[in-house]
DNA sequence: GCCGTTTTCGGCCCGACTGTTTTCAGTCG
């Protein structure tokens, strides 16, 4: 049972407790914990088999721990099965509307005895849940139009995908009559690998016009909000957008508030509550008197904290290594020299070599690896042993053609069920850098799978492990690993880790890449470009990197190509 | 339900916006 899985057992078990009316703060309790857990680097099945003590966790104490080791054990909360019992299932998805909150959701099934989805339907459609006390004609068009978006609930959009949104938002704003600072918050400021809306500070003397100005941006679906100083849209596409308008001289403390997370803000302001201090997003205040709100390097400072960079905000620990300065000092994109995962039309890319590679020496690559698919079930048009000979002679002959960077002969070799690979010494030997990789059968046990790629990974030739989930975000759930064994035995072998690059993939992700640092792992970040355009995906995989508190010498790709080449071949 | 040199009870982050009211509850982030 992953910790994800965990933590939505503690959150529902906080949603229909609310619903019930029970004790507010024993709710929130609930959903401390599952965000506690949601966030957690480690696993908790393997705490509980090892006999760990979660009372240590924050916000897990004696109740919470003895409820996860159930779950774990049994895979299943009996507290939970029981509530659920009591209400109709209908009403937990009544809290993803737009306004509905348990209070109100409790009003419809109490008075309008509301338990499916097409009975609130018909009610709003019949007028019926204006005549509640506490709702109107208003809240009751917001539930219809809430209730037609329940069916596409939950989208997320991939990093990459709201990216031009926060580009053209951000330069739209920065033309708003009287706007002095505009900065992109929340979660993409973080880099997460998906972002559930966009969150915009902005600061100027009259926030107002701002705000009228913001709800005509031209893309625009709908306004939802529009206050004094903030206001919601939703986009064509769907993507929400929160804007908030504050006082320059409240930027910093703003931005640290609106660039969350909501549990790393949330301890912030514990850490002030023990220094008799107030933290809120107009500034750290001692009594009455505004100490910190500038800059959020102020507000760090107040608390004795180095600045922590937005990528590792997640109370993760950062707050703890920012005042015993221990803060990782995370990797960019300037440190890579290379880029070791490129496709070409030799298999599934779109470019020949030579165009890949001209892409690459713009981009101030000092070597590369061109590494084509093998040939086999999985991956039909890859190469064959024909096909090598002309691939390696192409290289060999670009090498000649530019001596301003290496192209290294690399292949994506498929690893295959039993962990065997397609290829024997005679084809393999003749390549520089080979990366091993699953691309089939997802769904073998836990067992199969981790042994499948450790098998792979002691192997001589096999010097990356890429992709190691095979996760394809919202799309593909990741493999079901052993990542503690494997890590092991890449750390032993020398082995690398990849960070792969495509935004659909970010792979090892932020938490796991954090773990195999830990114990010891290197890692390569590549960007599996298969077309120009995607060797500029590397920015994505720094990023996962940086959420990772990856530094430049856990990386090997960082290395010039001597050192690199010494370090692969150890 | 969690948590603790203002400790084992009595607190629990803080503010904006909306829609309902006519001072505020509910929701949201």
């Amino acid at each position: 049972m992953s910790n994800k899985e965990i933590a939505k057992i503690f959150s529902q078990l906080a949603n229909l407790l609310e619903l019930k009316g029970e004790n507010h703060f024993k709710v929130r309790a609930y959903r401390n914990a599952a965000r506690v857990i949601d966030a957690l680097p480690e696993s908790l099945e393997e705490m509980v088999k090892n006999g760990k003590d979660l009372t240590k966790l924050p916000a897990i104490g004696e109740q919470i721990a003895q409820k996860i080791e159930q779950i774990v054990k049994t895979g299943k909360l009996p507290k939970l099965e029981r509530l659920k019992k009591e209400f109709p299932p209908a009403l937990l998805s009544f809290l993803s509307i737009e306004g509905l909150g348990a209070n109100r959701v409790k009003t419809l099934y109490e008075k309008l005895h509301v338990d499916t989805v097409a009975k609130l339907q018909k009610m709003a459609k019949e007028h019926k849940i204006r005549s509640l006390k506490g709702f109107g004609p208003k809240l009751e068009e917001k539930i219809a139009k809430g209730l037609k978006l329940l069916k596409q609930e939950g989208i997320r959009f991939l990093y990459e995908e709201a990216e031009p949104f926060a580009n053209e938002l951000k330069e739209y704003l920065q033309k708003a009559p009287g706007v002095i600072k505009v900065e992109i918050a929340g979660s993409f400021r973080r880099r997460k690998e998906t972002v559930g809306d966009l969150d915009i500070l902005a600061s100027a003397k009259e926030p107002e016009i701002v705000i009228d100005y913001f709800t005509k941006f031209p893309k625009t679906a709908e306004v939802i909000s529009a206050g004094e100083t903030r206001s919601t849209i939703v986009l064509q596409n769907s993507l929400q957008v929160d804007l908030r308008v504050v006082k320059d001289e409240h930027f910093g403390s703003a931005l640290h508030y609106f660039t969350g997370s909501k549990a790393h803000v949330l301890e912030i302001r514990k850490f002030a509550i023990d220094m008799n201090l107030k933290v809120n997003e107009y500034g750290v205040f001692k009594g009455s008197h505004n100490i910190a709100s500038k800059t959020e390097e102020d507000v760090y400072k107040v608390f004795g904290l180095n600045y922590i960079e937005p990528e590792i905000r997640e109370n993760r620990g950062e707050i703890e290594a920012a005042r015993d300065g221990k803060l990782p000092n995370l990797v960019t994109l300037n440190d890579l020299q290379g880029d070791l995962h490129i496709h070409t039309n030799y298999s599934d890319g779109l470019a020949s070599i030579e165009k890949m590679v001209l892409k690459a020496r713009e981009l101030g690559h000092k070597y590369i690896a061109i590494t084509d698919h093998s040939n086999s079930l999985s991956i039909v048009k890859g190469l064959d042993r024909e096909k090598i000979v002309r691939y390696l002679k192409e290289i060999d002959k670009i090498n000649e053609k530019y001596d301003d960077i290496t192209v290294l002969k690399g292949m994506e070799l498929d690893i295959l069920e039993d962990g065997s690979l397609p290829y024997g010494s005679d084809i393999l030997i003749q390549f520089d850098i080979v990366l091993g990789a699953v691309h089939s059968k997802f769904k073998l046990s836990k067992e199969q799978e981790t042994e499948r790629l450790i098998k792979a990974i002691k192997s001589p030739y096999i010097k990356v492990i890429s992709h190691i989930s095979g996760r394809l975000i919202g799309k593909r759930a990741p493999l079901d690993l052993d990542y503690q064994e494997i890590f092991k035995v890449l750390k032993e072998e020398g082995k690398f880790l990849e960070i792969n690059s495509q935004p659909s993939r970010l792979d090892v992700n932020d938490i796991l890449a954090r773990e195999a640092k830990e114990m010891g792992v290197k890692f390569v970040i590549n960007s599996d470009a298969h077309s120009q355009m995607q060797l500029e995906y590397l920015k994505y995989g720094i990023n996962q990197a940086r959420r990772g508190w990856l530094e430049k010498d856990d990386i090997a790709n960082t290395k010039g190509l001597n050192e690199f080449l010494q370090i692969l071949n150890r």
